[in-house]
DNA sequence: TGCGTGGATTTGTATATACAAGTTGCGGGA
DNA sequence: TCCCGCAACTTGTATATACAAATCCACGCA
């Protein structure tokens, strides 16, 4: 525990370390501040203030007269509605179900390679997916994943697990990129979501990358008429008002 | 002083207030430990933390050995690049230019009226404004402006301060939502943009609060073709990792 | 049995103190 | 005059201590 980093900084590193590898799960306690004392070998205000700011960033959840817990990591949800679009619709109290309409791997050509960012040649996944919110197709997710990255992905089934909560878990995530646009789909996307040729879409176009690698790239088709996105924010807090990501049925008020 | 508010917070409250209200503005030194210790009459370890906390909140600078001071609050600009589409043109070494098609009061009828929160028959301002790129039009800004948050709105200079300038200083930000959808525009804003009718636009829609009323609601079109959104982040910081939604010209890389 | 009370534990806040480390400016010496 | 070094001030970190407040549990009493 030494050296010239900040002692309450190595604390937090500390309990991170054991939060992102799992040694210490969701809900768990974690030791208290008495306990961390007498095995750190340092000062309570020490790890106070390390606990205290890994709970102002939202890793911890404090309980006075109870103890520290991890905290639960679904305010990441947030963002990751974008992602994962069935607990979005059960959310909302509706009903979501999905046709996998292509599930294989293939070997990538030079667009796939420069996509994934892998060799020509290299097998890879790729899947066509389409959602349904109450019987109404609401996306097509169109999707290339990288083998090294998620070996297991064609074992899924896509029925009880979306890509995205399956690749949340198999590909420990380290950056994310989205772009929107707007785009009149193709004949097959319009026949999939049941569109005309004219209507207008949103395409959310993600990348994610993890371990140093693109773990896998998506194209989410949405039709315009029944989904839209939606940010909000109020700048009491922080100075910088990071606004967060929410998807929205088209129609129901985005703001919660 | 007193009070059942945590010290550290009142604290907290006392310098917010003061850069706030102007007292304390942006660059300016404000009072050190010591000197906030001799005024507040309370321990530095406690004027420390309330100051400590501001700075992580980015409200604060504070450099070693030399004080502290009232941080720049440019960095709000990242999320506001998609409201003063002129810096951000020119941030990319582009030309901004506008067109003002038409900026005028009128009488709300019942549907300005409920976009506003105001009585139909209130007098308001509308304006609609197109924005170039090196001559290329790349928005459609349609406005709304509550005369009670910008009465001087009209006796604007549009081609020197764009409306989002403007409001930002006339009407101090309390709460901003956006949505954005992907739509057909109208036979005259496909005109203005100079773009076929059937090229999918995205439209941003903004509705901005200020002391409490509705200040201002915006509709920004975009031909695809020249404009995209994008979000990016990599969650090395907060659990919630908050995107910061940028805009950026269509082909050109969306992260920095 | 059921209820309340008090003790143990845990987090929350506040203070006094100490030393480290970075910045500025002044003054003295070459 | 120029430059070096030191003093003064500032923030950054670490500790020991104290009391308040919330929670839980076990014990004892009716």
């Amino acid at each position: 525990m030494n050296g010239t980093i900040p002692l309450y900084k190595q604390v937090k590193d500390y309990i991170r370390e054991r939060i992102d590898s799992g040694i210490w799960t969701v809900d768990q306690r974690v030791p208290s501040e008495h306990e961390l004392v007498a095995t750190l070998g340092i000062s309570r205000m020490t790890v106070n203030r390390a606990v205290r700011e890994l709970t102002d960033l939202g890793h911890l959840r404090r309980v006075q007269g109870l103890g520290t817990f991890v905290a639960d990591p679904r305010p990441q949800a947030e963002l990751l509605e974008i992602r994962n679009i069935a607990e979005e619709i059960r959310s909302r109290g509706h009903r979501h179900h999905c046709d996998v309409n292509r599930a294989g791997a293939r070997h990538a050509d030079d667009e796939d390679a420069a996509h994934l960012g892998v060799e020509p040649g290299t097998e890879i996944y790729h899947s066509l997916i389409v959602h349904f919110e109450n019987g109404m197709p609401v996306q097509v997710e169109d999707r290339l994943v990288n083998p090294a990255a998620a070996p297991d992905y064609l074992r899924i089934d896509f029925s009880r697990t979306t890509p995205n909560e399956y690749l949340m878990k198999a590909a420990p995530l380290a950056d994310v990129e989205h772009t929107i646009d707007a785009v009149l789909p193709d004949r097959e996307k319009t026949k999939l979501l049941r569109i005309p040729q004219d209507e207008p879409c949103l395409l959310l176009h993600r990348k994610t990358w993890s371990r140093g690698q693109v773990a896998s790239r998506a194209w989410l088709t949405h039709p315009s008429s029944r989904y839209r996105l939606g940010t909000r924010f109020s700048p009491d807090g922080p100075a910088r008002p990071y606004p967060v990501l929410r998807t929205g049925l088209k129609g129901a008020p985005v703001t919660p």
